[in-house]
RNA sequence: GGAGAGGUGGCAGAGUGGUCGAAUGCGCCGGACUCGAAAUCCGGUUGACUCUUCGGAGUCACGAGGGUUCAAAUCCCUCCCUCUUCGCCA
């Protein structure tokens, strides 16, 4: 959510830095109605006034022993004036809440125009493109050996984009995790957390993803209803909901692995072959609550965290500054990294690293006490895949093949596998 | 799932219709005393919001939501959560 404020005394500013997202902000709208709620406001409060100093005085006067009637007939009216005025207040105010909570982020400087993917800004490349003497095979083929990979079995446990993993490959996304995890808790400073998988729609409305993705979550029934998580990120950022942070406490880092679920409502068609889009995958999420000022370089800092997974596991990838158009929601600036997949011949995005600012800070009311000021203060919010587990596992199988459609364990997985270096 | 108890400030814990944003204790911050510290004493210590002639004035919040009332932490209803206990269970 966007500073209320800044609705009122940039207004123009506001409008234009959303027209960079495509996003038509009706102003006047907005500017009407906040026109109506001050006055309201004032009314409602003028009216409370009222209604409290002459409360206080009839109890007053009954204790001196009082008359009190002339008293309580001159409030007759009050209380339905002023029930009126609060359930006006009431509407024109959550009539400004869901028009907030509709608009997106304000995007940093340096992020470039455009409207789509297309415009995307290449930062850097790293690695180089293994060379095969064959025709390399994509991770389906590859995994349909002896049937690690089953699609067919997914679909009949579940339906379609589910799959299940056997043996070797199932073990290998295991170790895709272990070594995710033990390296970001033990190279990177972050701390393993465990989270629930389902959370409540407050947890969802602190980071972003309600009301208006609700389309791609799994919603359970329930009183009250809980949805199954599209990221980690949400109960592991929802961790600083309502708090008031102490100043020693930031940066907090946290890294989680946890199984995403998300319903690719507005995905159909898309990827529909192979591992990767699912509505089922496995994720290790680095997350990390910052002092405002420190938010620009703990956003380096995080995709560094995530780049330097692609580079134990020596995976060829490259970084992408997202464009206006193509950042999401929540976010001020996104680094996409992409992996190369040699069987498709294409990189494809295996981690999104963000910066959120105060924007899920301001949904959240996660704060921390300046010292300089003595007041709570927002903090900033960033999150990274640190990685999507799943399309690593692809990303090894295309890069590991070879002519035999044997997949080579890289070397760091090795601790991992137990013996094993290849998977026949 | 059954039965019972309870949700109040950073923590503990009073408050059962009016002068209660809320006693008291602890903690924390500032000051006094001291060479310094401890002890002691004094003062301060929730958050959000609105208006403003920038001096200040006012509103809201005691798990959440609704209701009764001139007036609700306090009474009523619904829901959520926690604890104890029985059952079931990885």
């Amino acid at each position: 959510m966007l500073d209320p404020k800044l609705f009122r005394t940039e207004l123009d500013y506001v409008t234009e830095q959303l027209a960079r997202r495509g996003f038509a902000f009706d102003a006047e709208a907005y500017a009407e109605l906040e026109s109506r709620r001050k006055d309201v406001q004032v009314r409602t409060q003028d009216l409370q006034n009222e209604r409290n100093s002459r409360s206080k005085a009839i109890g007053q006067a009954k204790a001196k022993g009082e008359d009190i009637q002339p008293l309580m007939d001159q409030v007759q009216h009050l209380g339905d004036q002023l029930r009126q005025a609060e359930n006006e207040l009431a509407e024109i105010q959550s009539s400004i809440t869901a028009m907030l909570e509709y608009i997106p982020n304000i995007l940093d400087v340096s992020v470039p125009d455009g409207k789509n993917e297309d415009s995307n800004v290449e930062i850097s490349r790293w690695g180089v493109l293994p060379k095969f003497d064959f025709t390399p095979k994509d991770h389906v083929d590859l995994g349909a050996r002896n049937k690690r990979m089953d699609f067919e079995l997914g679909a009949k446990l579940s339906g379609a984009r589910f799959v299940v993993l056997n043996g070797a490959l199932a073990r290998l996304q295991r170790a895709i995790i272990q070594l995710m995890l033990d390296t970001h808790t033990g190279e990177h400073g972050y701390s393993e957390t465990y989270v629930p998988y389902l959370v409540n729609a407050d947890s969802l409305r602190g980071t972003g993803q309600l009301p208006k993705f609700e389309a791609d979550l799994f919603k359970a029934d329930g009183n009250p209803p809980l949805y199954l998580i599209p990221t980690a990120e949400v109960p592991v950022t929802n961790i600083v909901r309502d708090v008031i942070l102490d100043a020693k406490e930031l940066p907090l880092k946290r890294v989680c692995h946890s199984p995403c679920f998300r319903s690719e409502a507005g995905a159909y068609g898309r990827d529909v072959r192979g591992m990767i889009r699912q509505h089922q995958f496995e994720k290790v999420e680095i997350v990390q609550v910052v002092r405002p000022d420190d938010s620009e370089r703990a956003h380096e800092e995080l995709t560094r965290h995530a780049e330097v997974v692609l580079e134990k596991l020596n995976l060829p990838y490259r970084r992408m500054l997202l464009c206006a158009g193509d950042t999401g929601f929540s976010s001020a600036k996104t680094y996409d990294l992409e992996v190369w997949l040699p069987g498709q011949g294409v990189y494809r995005e295996i981690s999104s690293c963000s910066n959120f600012k105060d924007f899920q800070a301001r949904r959240l009311q996660a704060r921390w006490r300046n010292p300089e000021t003595g007041k709570p203060e927002l903090v900033h919010t960033l999150n990274g895949s640190g990685l999507a587990a799943g399309r690593t596992l692809i990303a090894v199988l295309e890069n590991y093949q070879d002519a035999e459609g044997r997949i080579r364990i890289p070397e760091a997985l090795l601790p991992y596998m137990g013996g094993l270096e290849y998977i026949e």
